[in-house]
DNA sequence: CCTACTGTTCAACGAAAATCGAACACTCGC
DNA sequence: GCGAGTGTTCGATTTTCGTTGAACAGTAGG
């Protein structure tokens, strides 16, 4: 009878969609930017959540891709008991043209 | 003997020694995004920092452009009893490339 | 000198965001 | 069906950040 809170298909918002004030703050964090980076760094599909070295349980790390999917900067598709991620390189790079690359290339 | 807490020149961080997340947080918030839009706009040296149009008091205001100083995306001088500003954009543009034409352009 | 004006600093408040622990839901392999 | 593994949701706590009002410092003009 209840709803079912988990394995309902996320919702994920296109780049066209997001704001850039939305764009910046979901980059301007040092977990999430580990995440694109990381991301980044990786062939799409491969990664599930729980792979990422960051100093976050498991709620925290679920909230941050939340935002990110807000953020039309990671989709993600279920695989059978795992969530898998990607990074929406094109279509993001579409919208904000170099902000993906910037924050992949700087430094620190 | 106190140290004076005005009209010291303001502390400046050049848009090099600026780490990316201190850049994007700079311009993930409205004011600060106006302002910087608002200053594109204008010749340099030409705008006060009372003469924004921004929904804040004076502290806000100054609490503001300090973080924008700190940032590398702002210069100020001291004008008369006035503080007259500058958008740092070449230096910026040089550290980030595109990142400040991109919050310039985007409509929303 | 006294006043008006501009902007900074401080202390305090409030709101938003990150974080955590626990409970829950789903999938898969045994 | 059980149990392990994975990720989400909720509630509560903590921290961070933006905001304000008042006091202060400096400048310019009468």
């Amino acid at each position: 009878m209840s709803t079912p809170r988990h394995r309902t298909a996320p919702e994920h918002t296109h780049p066209d969609d997001v704001p850039v004030l939305t764009a910046l703050a979901a980059l301007a964090d040092p977990v999430r930017l580990t995440l694109v980076r990381e991301l980044a760094g990786s062939p799409e599909w491969s990664r599930a959540c729980g792979t990422f070295d960051v100093p976050v349980g498991k709620a925290g790390l679920s909230h941050h891709f939340a935002v990110l999917r807000a953020a039309g900067l990671v989709e993600q598709r279920d695989e059978g008991p795992r969530r898998v991620n990607r990074l929406r390189r094109t279509e993001f790079d579409a919208r904000f043209p170099g902000l993906l690359e910037l924050v992949l290339r700087a430094g620190s």
